[in-house]
DNA sequence: CGGTGTGAATGCTTTCACAGCC
DNA sequence: GGCTGTGAAAGCATTCACACCG
């Protein structure tokens, strides 16, 4: 498999997605087109680069387009597939405030290759209060619980000020992936990816890019 | 102005938050690639775009710099920027399930220049179960609700089902910008700005680019 | 010196355009 | 006829490298 740049990746995902709530059995690229809002030379593009000659011609097949996507990124189209492929994800929720107590919710994953399956705040107070279908832990047994339970990615929604060092502390848990939900760059090691998804950078980016039109 | 392109106008989205968090006085471009991850050189293109000239041979002034990239961009540094220059944006959020209900806490949005001031579902029993500092009103009232209070951003947190025709709505009340909390992908106006921050959409491309090495 | 600002060069992505296929 | 798959061309973004400045 040769390499695949990261917008094509990131197109491919939610191209995907797209898939899963497509209801006709074939499907072109330009009716793609219109659904995605991205050219349809670049769409074939990305999908040429997947071992995948099925269009010829007549467009693509929604369903088998769908899993060659999947398969060749790693990932799952809802949870059978996850079972079929055997590709399950546990994750943690680390900071337990309203964002993080919101996600606690497994209901958000339903559906998919992810199970949150613990949570941990610094005040032990909050993991006593809330409750959850899986155990909360204080952050002070991240070290014994990650491992333990073969957790790889994780969503940090603890404050500013305590991220960086949460971050780096998952980092020496063996976390391999964290979806970011604060407004701090983290800095850590180029092995863990990180995806960014703070509110507050979400509405700064929408506005910059009102207000340069 | 001449125009800034889309990477560059995230980054220096993310520039202006790192700054506001940095102590010292001055600061250099390579001192802000360790923070950053992004090359020097590149750092140096953004910062030249805008029309500043102040770093020459010293490093730029971290105050200074900070106000020039928001005034470039017409964001906010902080509340205080928020209120001396008048950049103020009312938001609403539309779908009071778990994680809209989380947002209704306006403290996520502290120290920005952004507020909520208004919540939407169409399920009349959420409206009155929860409060916030702001009121709850049901989704047949947007139309009225949105222009009255002049209202431009919207926080779509609503089922993956209705977000399309929801952000439709929204389109009509004259919502210039949508944070987009669900995984579809909406099919809006190019003169709608739209960020995509679905926690699934986030999972997938953490899981792919993993995946993918 | 240490650091910026910036043309020139490199490296990516996207778009074009068309052969080949059903 | 309509559609994919794909080299070639065009368009962008990033990096290089160095003149210039305090």
């Amino acid at each position: 498999m040769k390499k695949i740049s990261e917008p094509s990746r990131k197109r491919l995902v939610e191209l995907s997605q797209i898939l899963s709530a497509v209801k006709d059995e074939r499907i072109t690229s330009v009716q793609l087109e219109a659904l995605t809002g991205w050219s349809s030379a670049s769409i074939r593009k990305d999908i040429s680069q997947l071992d995948y000659a099925g269009g010829v011609s007549n467009g693509y097949k929604v369903k088998e387009l769908n899993a060659v996507i999947c398969q060749a990124l790693g990932i799952a189209q809802d949870e059978s597939d996850s079972k079929a492929r055997g590709i399950s994800h546990k994750c943690c929720i680390v900071g337990l405030g309203k964002l993080g107590a919101a996600l606690l919710e497994n209901s958000i994953f339903f559906d998919t290759a992810f199970s949150v399956t613990a949570g941990f705040d610094a005040n032990v107070n909050r993991t006593e209060i809330l409750s959850a279908s899986f155990p909360l832990y204080p952050a002070s047994r991240m070290n014994q619980i990650i491992p333990e339970e073969k957790i790889e990615y994780a969503i940090l929604t603890v404050s500013n000020e305590t991220a960086q060092s949460m971050a780096e502390r998952l980092v020496e848990c063996g976390i391999k992936g964290i979806v970011n939900y604060t407004s701090v760059k983290l800095i850590l090691p180029k092995s863990v990816a990180v995806e960014n998804v703070s509110p507050v950078t979400a509405m700064n980016n929408l506005s910059a890019k009102i207000s340069l039109g």
